[in-house]
RNA sequence: GUGGGCGUAGCUCAAUUGGUUAGAGCGCUAGGCUGUGGCCCUGGAGGCUGCGGGUUCAAGUCCCGUCGCUCACCCCA
């Protein structure tokens, strides 16, 4: 075969499309339950953009990003999360209104040049949103919620959301020269990643699975105790209302994100049925972020998912596939004439959204049949000379074998009334 | 970027210590049934054994390279 489908990326389709449809569906109609509406923006950005608000020294940033420059030698990036391009947006197009909260979400791909792995592609897609405009930590609660919301309503079990406090731009440099000291007399009993990490990003060194350096992070004095009040504060609203909400979670003092524009809140759902890339859902709060990247000061707080691995994650627990799209009414045609009878007919059901297949492709009435069969259509209408005579079709219900003569006129009532009683049960 | 496993038909997999024309099941397709699907029976199509090189009288099988898939590390959704 010529080609394939490049390293990393995937197609999508029936029977999978489908579930992604409807995890979309209903991902955008809980987000509007909760008071988002959407923002589309584009799949490229100026590189800098993602510099800014990602961090300079940060994984995605060093080695991850999809750069090029365009003809006029711009600096681009395939855009490798959405929340740095909303807030851009946000701010270009004055959604941003001081006193006011903005809701918005997205979706759509992303892009990370890593190596692929379960759960992990190079151009992946994402459900999110974003808040802001409000410190308030009910707004945290929101958009950790939501997800729990979700994933019930898509029916997952299974899950662990896991919280922590990364601290704000008051307590965190004080805790960063804490753990920098503590990790400099250490430093020989770290690994390589590690020894570099605690120079750089010595809070990433909290992330570490190597066995040794978890010896050393088991001693490291936590986060929690070098909390402002303002962050202690925040945390534990947020958990007495995770209590109050009954959602099931625990605390992670290990968790960092690998993104640095985090303050306060960090959060990551994950699920016990992936293999290491297990995170299905995650977010978090980032005070700085909109004035940093020129906006007016306001605080915010978003999440986003991966459509892969929600994907993943349902197909395993449910054996019974979403579904599919099933057409309605199946039509076997024998002979020129009965063609040109028929095609009127059935553009007048499509247009009335009645799902309709036909074969012009004269076949015989058998191997019809047996692709009616397969298109798991509710009836199939077969029309050859006899039925042309009386101007009707012989309407057969592949469930009962039932059949019946019905006028070609009729035909569309007769749909319309048998989908209603399919509603009502 | 690092390491392990694996590349044979659309799919899942066979093929003796290297040995004739690379097989099976499922799927697809035609017929049995000249106008009726699923079950059954019979036939048919479909393969540069990922690609390139090497060893050999002989390579799907052994060796090297390469590409891809996969799992894990790193990191993340």
């Amino acid at each position: 075969m010529k080609f394939k489908s490049v390293r990393g990326t995937r197609d999508v389709f029936s029977p999978e499309i489908e579930l992604w449809q409807y995890l979309e569906n209903t991902a955008v109609a809980l987000l509007k339950a909760y008071g988002f509406s959407e923002i589309r923006t584009p799949i490229f950005e100026e590189s800098a953009l993602f510099n800014r608000s990602i961090g300079e020294d940060t994984d995605i940033v060093e080695k991850e990003m999809y750069s090029f420059q365009d003809k006029k030698g711009r600096n681009l990036t395939l855009r490798p999360e959405g929340t740095a391009g909303v807030i851009r947006a946000a701010i270009e197009q004055n959604l941003l209104v001081q006193s006011n909260i903005a809701k918005l979400y997205y979706l759509g791909p992303m892009f990370r040049y890593e190596r692929p792995q379960a759960g992990r592609y190079r151009q992946f897609y994402q459900i999110g949103a974003e808040c802001v405009g409000s410190d308030n930590y009910r707004r945290d609660l929101e958009i950790i919620l939501w997800c729990v919301d979700y994933f019930a309503a898509i029916g997952l079990t299974g899950l662990k959301v896991c919280l922590n406090s990364v601290g704000c731009a008051d307590c965190r440099p004080a805790y960063r020269e804490v753990l920098k000291k503590y990790l400099q007399d250490q430093t020989g009993k770290l690994c390589g990643d590690c020894q570099r990490r605690a120079v750089k990003n010595p809070l990433r060194v909290l992330d570490c699975k190597v066995d040794s350096c978890r010896e050393i992070i088991f001693g490291i004095p936590a986060m929690q105790d070098w909390l402002c009040d303002a962050c202690k504060t925040n945390l534990s609203e947020i958990e007495a209302d995770l209590k109050k909400e009954k959602v099931n979670f625990i605390i992670d003092k290990y968790l960092v994100r690998g993104l640095d524009y985090y303050t306060r809140t960090v959060f990551e759902i994950k699920s016990e049925n992936l293999g290491a890339q297990d995170t299905i859902a995650a977010g978090g709060r980032y005070d700085k972020l909109v004035q940093e990247l020129g906006g007016p000061p306001m605080p915010a707080v978003g999440f986003a998912l991966g459509l892969e691995r929600v994907s993943e994650v349902r197909q395993k627990q449910k054996a019974v596939a979403t579904p599919g799209n099933r057409i309605d009414i199946f039509f076997a045609l024998l002979g020129e004439q009965a063609q040109n009878r028929a095609a009127g007919v059935i553009r007048e059901l499509r247009q009335q959204r009645i799902k309709v297949e036909a074969v012009f492709e004269n076949k015989s009435l058998k191997s019809q049949m047996r692709l009616a069969d397969q298109s798991g259509a509710k009836f199939t209408a077969i029309l050859g000379e006899e039925e042309l005579k009386k101007d009707s079709v012989t309407l057969r219900n592949m469930q009962t074998k039932e059949q019946k003569d019905i006028k070609l006129d009729e035909l569309s009532q007769f749909l319309k009334t048998a989908k209603s009683e399919e509603y009502n049960g």
